[in-house]
DNA sequence: ACAATGTTTCTATATTTATGGAAATATAGA
DNA sequence: TCTATATTTCCATAAATATAGAAACATTGT
């Protein structure tokens, strides 16, 4: 991980609407869900969701997969895990911290 | 831990000059370093690391105090645990996801 | 081919954020 | 009190980001 990305998908959740989207996409699992859906939970117009899934999913953080008409968006829980990992690095001074742990990605 | 609060921490760390600082003082532990000595290593001016360093702790992901003529700031582990696990709250659908464990802040 | 539905791109506007020099404000030692 | 050092505030400018309507594009069922 280098600080670029690092920043890219700090950014990509440094927001409000998109840091809604991205921890209901963490709830929801692996399947994900179709953009309009997501808007419908979150009332969040069209083209600004498709703005936010964008930034989302140039970050990294999020995946998509077209399912016939719909688009399916889902948490890459790797690249979670992977910026998690990069915020606590070394640590506390080697003070006997405990190495993160978060979520399975199987 | 509310959504604002969550954005904030995150906005404090997605540029970076400021995710440089905080990782520095993630590693550096709870001692911390006075500003100039961050300046230095990082090579930031006076006035744009101030300006840096404030929005770091107007977040809330680092403390700081004043020792004599220094004002020392360092990484507040228990906000940093605490924004980590908002991030993975609840995730992966109830499918046996590990729970968040990172700094040990005793 | 046509209509219905889902999603994105284009566009303009409003807002927020980053930068660093110069001046101001602490703190402490002589 | 005078001086040196540490840090912040003020300021103007430059750059990046968020918003959402309208139009365009894609996919599927009839």
């Amino acid at each position: 991980m280098d600080i670029k990305s690092a920043v890219l998908q700090l950014s990509s959740i440094a927001q409000e609407a998109r840091l809604e989207i991205f921890r209901l996409l963490v709830q929801v699992g692996t399947e994900g869900l179709p953009a309009g859906n997501i808007g419908e939970r979150l009332q969040i117009p069209a083209s600004t969701l498709s703005f936010h899934l964008k930034e989302l999913s140039h970050a990294g953080l999020v995946n998509s997969r077209q399912a016939s008409r719909f688009i399916y968006y889902s948490a890459n829980y790797e690249a979670m895990n992977g910026l998690l990992v990069y915020l606590t690095e070394n640590c506390c001074a080697g003070e006997g911290c405990n190495p993160i742990t978060a979520c399975k990605t199987e």
